[in-house]
DNA sequence: CTCTTGTGATCGCGATTTGTCATCGTTTGC
DNA sequence: GCAAACGATGACAAATCGCGATCACAAGAG
């Protein structure tokens, strides 16, 4: 079994095909072919079920296809950690950080980033959890900032607390409903949600039916920070928001806060990342960068 | 880079030279060399740093190391759970035991075991947590059941609960104390320690103290369980052990229980694995055997 | 001091592995 | 029925990896 097995299998896993496994791989199909046969020699069992337009995986190959990911994450994360080691600062970095660390903490840490690892790739994903649970646990990820999903997260991955979201309101300029000052002045607009942490029912539900009120009307779900804000811009809808978006300067001309006097807790924003397979130094380092901005940030203002 | 330069550069490190690991690999010292200066050249740094008897090891070489022997650790188990799957049961479990799960539980499982795996090997270590945390770590010891250290563990593993420990206090058949009814009739003996979980203090200093007695005289400390009944059978002295020492069969005839009536609390028995790195099947059926030896024969006969 | 012993580095050579190219048989969709 | 995409196979070239022999060097023994 050699490193080469594992990137044919995975990569051939991906495509669907060997063919198209072999033309983004760079070599022939042929070459190919004759490794997966060996490998397969060598395992007594068949990885791959050949069908008319391609192959798909037998269990074994799903077996062998997740660790397989694993090992060759480890492989590559070790060439950076030495390569870090050595001063020359290259290789990725590759985080998933939801909406409200973009907006209050990424715009802080980027420079002192850049001034340390000058060379470093960051590969920065804005999304949620559940999107990224399959690559933080194949290694494809270094870490995840944001909300908690449901305070369970896989085996493999650890998870620490950073701190206590909180939520306000946000809505276009000139909004007339921009002088309300409780949450009941509200109940009558029609809302637009990015929660994605719950899937069945709606995070502005909950936080309505808590200080006792009817549950409102969504009008839209966002998933992305650019639908809410296009979306917001352009109707009279509201949303509930990650305090974090008031320190957004491109926003500041166009959304304003509603500034209600209950105060709307979120989920706890948590760090998540391998329990295993320590960061490599650059990876440590812009979660360290991270940390420090927003333990200054939000711990010292909040609360 | 490559599955053989991890193989190679480890066992290197192991043996602190070239050649003692070219003979441990049956492959030429040229060869070795060789491959040594490839991946050097590859890495653009040394791995090893060449001294008059044999070589050792640069920063850099430590972090290949250690990532290394987890990466190897991956693959072999990777071929382990696919044999395994394959219905052909081969394969290594490689488990760590502390001395009150060889006496109460191990009996009850290894013939079950054999049942379903009969060509697997078991590879068992009778030990505390504190010998087996880089085995764990690395991967080369599967799980760990035992008391645990000190209620911390590193950030790779992950811990369980199983039960809670108790104590009893053993002696030699034919020892004046067995009439003894309570620990304060025990405060003069001379005594024999087993527990390695604490090494400034004494663990049975700690239960004495808990009784508000004097703490005793320890005269040896055993590390294994041998020893513990060498000593033992040899001496007038007395030990405190896990309650689970009453079931051992083999020492029925020549140990007894000095029956008090305080009852002796002991660290909690916990199961420590790799947080990531899943078990292969005989790993996990064998954890299995075990746990529901533990629930059927600590759980519900103690408390 | 010299001699022995253990070490890593280097060279030439053969075996093995791994790649390429061309070709074949099969299945699917038009 | 035919073109397109797929995987399998054989012949051959290139790269890799093994071996043995040999060298240079340092440490320890006498």
């Amino acid at each position: 079994m050699k490193l080469s097995h594992f990137q044919l299998v995975v990569a051939v896993a991906e495509r669907g095909s060997i063919r198209a496994a072999s033309r983004h791989l760079g070599i022939a199909q042929s070459a190919l072919t004759r490794s997966l046969a060996d490998l397969e020699r060598e395992l007594g069992d068949a990885i791959f079920e050949r069908r008319a337009r391609g192959v798909i995986l037998t269990p074994i190959g799903e077996a062998f296809v997740s660790n397989g990911r694993v090992i060759l994450n480890h492989v590559r994360r070790t060439g950076e950690e030495i390569r870090q080691m050595r001063g020359l600062g290259t290789g990725t970095v590759t985080v998933g950080l939801s909406i409200a660390i973009h907006l209050a903490v990424l715009p802080h840490v980027l420079r002192p980033f850049y001034v340390r690892y000058p060379e470093v790739r960051l590969n920065i994903i804005e999304g949620f959890y559940p999107t990224l649970a399959s690559s933080l646990r194949d290694g494809s990820v270094d870490f995840y900032i944001g909300p908690e999903s449901q305070g369970k997260v896989s085996p493999e991955l650890s998870r620490e607390v950073l701190f206590q979201g909180r939520r306000t309101v946000l809505c276009r300029q000139g909004n007339p409903m921009i002088a309300a000052r409780s949450l009941r002045d509200l109940a009558d607009a029609r809302w637009i949600s990015n929660s994605i942490t719950m899937t069945a029912e709606d995070e502005i539900g909950l936080i309505f039916r808590d200080f006792g009120l009817p549950v409102p009307k969504v009008s839209i779900r966002s998933q992305s920070a650019l639908t809410l804000i296009t979306c917001l811009s352009n109707t009279d809808f509201l949303a509930m928001v990650p305090m974090q978006w008031t320190e957004f300067e491109l926003t500041r001309k166009t959304l304003a806060e509603i500034k209600i006097k209950e105060k709307l807790l979120a989920p706890s924003i948590a760090l998540v990342k391998r329990a295993d397979m320590p960061l490599t130094p650059a990876a440590t380092y812009f979660l360290d960068l991270l940390r420090r901005s927003i333990e200054r940030r939000i711990l010292r203002g909040a609360n």
